[in-house]
Order: structure tokens, then C-alpha cells, then sequence
DNA sequence: GTCTATATGCGGATAGAC
DNA sequence: GTCTATCCGCATATAGAC
């Protein structure tokens, strides 16, 4: 097959799927047109075909990021429970930022122009405003939701670069975790059933 | 003075402070020895005379970040009444952070190795857990110093990166605080005098 | 003490052959 | 559709001249 010397074997996904595994084991600045062609067998050149330049590969690859989280929080986010529900979202997005480090840094801290603004993002963003206001009672609570995502996202930060030291974080994390619900819990009606969980369930924990 | 043709003119000093600068204004991965040397009005072979590669020059301005920050959370932490002096350290610690991004995150996220462990970092460190300690009532109260410290990084690392949105924080960050001064409060001895300021002096302000 | 010249390595992007 | 070849830029670091 003489006219199929260069038979086309690349696809827009492909290319997505193997720059994704590139952030994910090369780190966050570990995303090269070069190292992605030759994951693939090719050369850079080729990629050329399927995304005009780096910038629309990398918002595409910040929205696969948060599509993956969301499918994870979508799971976290079922309880019934308004308190539960929180706690658990909180876990698990914990979870995602510490064992997938250079995934979650990526997607987060993308600066991109305004016109990759990333649908998946702003869901995610959407789970977190309604478990926070589930638990306050307060429809739209953004203050709420901005405060424990605030934390949780420094948690994980400062842990991964190590800054808590040899010490480590002795209950830092419980002890946010606590804070927010205890005072998320004072905005709602005074009188509540008794249901509040420990946090015992919020702890460092491998991903399957 | 043909003996002079190549007068000193650099120092380990001048180098350092050139190079602080150009973190501050060219970002957290601006420092290249080419362009510290250029704005000295060298060539990058010079500095070698002086740093013996770049790792030891990135711990120098670490370190000096870090002096920095002490100077200014020293005179922030002066107050005598304890939950003042966690506030005002909270406002002048975002301040910095918010102001001076570059500088903030090069120092933080500085991952060097053991051996250039920073002795400012650690004062830092110390003065918060003196602060949230002061609050809680408890000596050496880490997972307080730990939960507030996660959350004043937090917040302004996601405001940095516009995360937050056109809607904005909307009094996420007053609500963080007086959830963490809450829970502090609340470990310390239950009869307090009723000083409690309002969160209203934690706000985006510039620094001078 | 600073220089030029150079080695080696990375990266994005394009022109034009096949 | 993929290639080779190339241009451009960036970087750290070293050898040896002045």
C-alpha cells in the first residue's frame, strides 16, 4: 500500500489521553509538544494537525482534568445528609488534590484565557457551592463554599511541598474541618437533629 | 589602570538583590542567570564567581523572601491581646501574599533540599503557631496554627489565579476567619471578656 | 574578575518534501 | 498525515583568554 506510507494512526483523544498521562508522571510544567509526539511514535509536527497551538492542547487537557474530578466529587456528593455530604465531598477532593498532585495543580492553577473557560470547572465549583449551603441552609452560600475550598486547596499545597515539616500537621486537618461545619452549622436553624459525624473519616487515604 | 581593565564590581549581595527582583517582577520561574546578570550589566559566566550554581543563589533569595515577610508579620504580631494579634498577623500574612505573589509563592513553594533549610521560614512558622496558640489558649497549638495557615494560603493562591470568578470571594475570606477564630476561641477557657473585633479589617488593601 | 566562545540541553513553531 | 530540516528562542554550565 504504497499510497499509505504515512497511514493516519493520531486522533484528537489520543493525543488528549497521553498529554494528560504527561502532566499527571512529568509534572506540572511537564507538558512538551515533543514529549507527547514521541509517547505516541511520532513527531511534533504531526501534532499540528490536530490542535493549532500548545495553549488549546493545554485548556483541553485542564478541562479532561476537571471532568475527572467531577466525576469522582458526582459519586462523593450522593449522601443525603447535608453534613455528611460536605464531609465526604471534602474528602475526596482532598484526596484527589494529594494523590494526583500534579493533575490537580494543573487544572487549578491554569491561567488561561478567558475564552477556554472550562464547563467541567465550573461544575465542580457547583458541587462544592451546594454541599457548603446545604449544610448553612443558606441557598447560593458562596462565602461558605469559598472558605473550605479555600482551605482545602491550601491543605493540600502546603503539604505537598512539604512546609508542615518533620512535625507534620498534628490535626490541622480536623481541626479546619471542624471549624467550617461548626460554624456552616450555626447559620442554619439554631435547632438541628443531633447528626453531626466526627471527622474521622477525613484522613490520608490512597486512591484505589 | 591597565591592571583593572575588569574591575570588580559585583558582589554576593548585589546578585542576590538583583535576583529577588527579578522574581518579584518576572515571576515565580523568572530567574534565569542570564537575566540577573544582564540587569547588572554583566554576563551570566560572572556570577559564577559568586554562587557556585543556581540552587545555592534560588535558597539565598528563599531565604530572603522570607526575612521579608518576617519584617513585616513582626510588627503585625506586637499587639498584646491575643485575637487582635492573630488578625492583624492573618491581614498583614494576605497582604503580602496578594501584593508580592511572586515573591510569596517562590518562597513557599521553594522545594529546595534539607540542606538549605530556611531559619526566616521557620521563624515565620513560629510566629503564626505563637498567634493561633495565643488564641486557642493551648501552647503549641499546631493544628490551629496548621488549619489557619492552610486557609490564608489557600484563598490567596485561588484569588491569584481568578478562580474565584466575576462574582468574587463575596466575604469568603471574613467568613474563614471568623470560623477559625471561633473554633480557637472555643478551646480556650469558656469566660472571656467580650473583645471581639469585627473581620472588618481584613480587606484588599495595597501595600504602600 | 570578567570576558568570549562553546557545549549541551530544553522548548514552540513553520516550510516544504513524500 | 507524517515526515525531515530548520529557525528561533530559552536555559545552565565550563574552558580558557585577557
Amino acid at each position: 500500500m504504497l499510497t499509505m506510507a504515512y497511514p493516519k494512526h493520531l486522533s484528537s483523544a489520543d493525543i488528549l489521553k497521553t498529554a494528560v498521562n504527561m502532566v499527571e508522571y512529568g509534572g506540572t510544567d511537564g507538558l512538551s509538544l515533543r514529549a507527547v509526539a514521541s509517547a505516541l511514535g511520532v513527531k511534533a509536527p504531526s501534532l499540528y494537525r490536530y490542535f493549532p497551538h500548545k495553549e488549546v492542547l493545554e485548556a483541553a487537557v485542564a478541562e479532561e482534568i476537571f471532568n475527572l474530578m467531577l466525576g469522582e466529587f458526582r459519586a462523593a456528593s450522593e449522601s443525603a445528609d447535608p453534613e455528611t455530604r460536605l464531609r465526604r465531598l471534602a474528602d475526596t477532593y482532598l484526596r484527589f488534590a494529594r494523590d494526583r498532585f500534579p493533575l490537580y495543580s494543573f487544572a487549578v492553577q491554569s491561567r488561561l484565557p478567558e475564552k477556554y473557560s472550562s464547563k467541567a470547572g465550573k461544575a465542580v465549583w457547583n458541587l462544592l457551592l451546594e454541599a457548603a449551603s446545604g449544610v448553612s441552609g443558606q441557598p447560593d452560600d458562596t462565602a461558605a463554599a469559598v472558605a473550605i475550598w479555600s482551605f482545602l486547596h491550601g491543605y493540600a499545597t502546603l503539604e505537598h511541598f512539604g512546609v508542615f515539616g518533620a512535625s507534620g500537621p498534628k490535626g490541622g486537618l480536623e481541626r479546619g474541618v471542624e471549624a467550617f461545619m461548626s460554624n456552616f452549622r450555626s447559620s442554619a436553624e439554631p435547632v438541628r437533629k443531633e447528626h453531626r459525624p466526627r471527622a474521622t473519616d477525613i484522613r490520608r487515604q490512597k486512591l484505589p
